[in-house]
DNA sequence: TATGCGTGGTA
DNA sequence: TTACCAAGCAT
């Protein structure tokens, strides 16, 4: 929460963004010349979720049929619905069309210029609210869109998913606190082109942002961290045997990954489904008569899709070395080559750990 | 609070 | 290829 200008110190958030968005900002979208309440609702419900090089078609398209809240009201709702046709979601174009009605009915034709009146029409909520009443009417609203989430997320340094209700609530309030008194049609404009185009979720152009001095994502290097995604679902639990085989030297025994996989074919340990199935491996691999080995400490590794529960087990000084010749799949490998050679992170791990390093 | 809603882009 | 995400909102 904590920033720069915290305290007796002005804000000066918003006339960076200002003065940003006179030089690199969109001052041609569509919805901006003529900036009506008309246009900017219609362009606000279309661009929810969706992005604006997609938008500008049917934007066009849709004020050309329809150019005011009386022939939208007015037009059948298959009309409105083929002129949305391709842009998804479709129960914005029943709330729109709804909506057009409702202004016909209580509002005198013309959209309402309240929030609680907008927020009372169907599709529109407190977010697409503020941005009509600030960009068609100079209101000073606040918007907290995706843009502005991941924006005031890095430059406050606010953690946790914005999906949940505390995280959401305190960006309201940083979003309000930094309003400007005066140009609020351009600043809303401003902080929506602003998490769109510099301060996106992936390769953000900091070296460029006009905030990066009193940026706390910036200044603590976590930028590409938020804001945070939504907490992934339990992942699924794999379990499998690594055998740790050393011969009289020191040397392991590494196997080459299929092409296919995990690890596709790097170095690793022979990995099996479970301690049986290695007993049967080894069997076939050596005629040496093994001990059950030595069972060290699960590795419990992370993948994007999975976790896998890696049970080591250990043997030392084991003779059959002759017999498991170098070949494609299998080779014996001295401690000093291990470093070159590409191992799997958790692999590494286990065989720089103390319980392996230290007989 | 969690989920469904559509399509297109991206890593 | 798949998963995730993008100017949200309603239920």
């Amino acid at each position: 929460m904590q920033h720069a200008d915290a305290g007796t110190t002005p804000d000066t958030f918003a006339p960076r963004l200002l003065t940003w968005f006179d030089r690199h900002g969109r001052h041609d979208l569509p919805w901006q010349h003529p900036r009506t309440a008309y246009r900017v609702w219609l362009s606000e419900i279309m661009l929810q979720q969706t992005q604006v090089a997609v938008v500008i078609r049917y934007f066009q398209r849709f004020v050309d049929a329809l150019p005011d809240i009386p022939a939208l009201a007015a037009a059948d709702l298959d009309t409105v619905q083929a002129l949305w046709s391709g842009l998804g979601y479709y129960s914005r174009a029943r709330y729109l069309h709804r909506a057009a009605q409702i202004c016909m009915q209580t509002h005198g034709g013309k959209l309402p210029n309240d929030v609680d009146s907008l927020m009372a029409l169907p599709g529109i909520g407190r977010s697409t609210a503020g941005a009509i009443l600030a960009q068609a009417h100079g209101q000073r609203i606040a918007i907290l869109d995706g843009n502005v989430k991941r924006t005031l997320a890095r430059f406050h340094g606010v953690h946790g998913w914005p999906g949940t209700t505390a995280v959401e609530k305190k960006l309201w309030t940083l979003a309000e606190e930094h309003l400007p008194h005066a140009r609020l049609a351009d600043y809303t404009q401003a902080v929506m082109d602003f998490g769109a185009t510099l301060c996106t979720r992936a390769a953000p152009a900091c070296v460029v942002c006009p905030l990066q001095d009193d940026c706390v994502a910036r200044i603590e290097g976590i930028v590409e961290r938020l804001p945070e995604p939504r907490p992934g679902k339990a992942l699924p639990t794999r379990r499998c045997v690594m055998l740790l085989l050393f011969d009289a030297d020191g040397r392991v025994l590494l196997q080459r990954r299929p092409e296919r996989g995990v690890w596709a074919g790097l170095w690793s340990l022979p990995e099996l489904p479970d301690a049986q199935t290695a007993r049967d491996w080894l069997a076939t691999q050596v005629t040496d008569a093994f001990d059950a080995g030595q069972r060290l400490t699960t590795v419990a590794h992370g993948f994007s899709h999975y976790l896998l529960d890696i049970d080591p087990i250990l043997w030392r000084d084991v003779r059959a070395r002759a017999r498991i010749a170098d070949n494609a799949a299998l080779r014996w490998a001295a401690r000093d080559e291990l470093l070159a050679i590409g191992l799997p992170s958790p692999v590494r791990k286990l065989l720089s750990s103390p319980e392996v390093l230290q007989p």
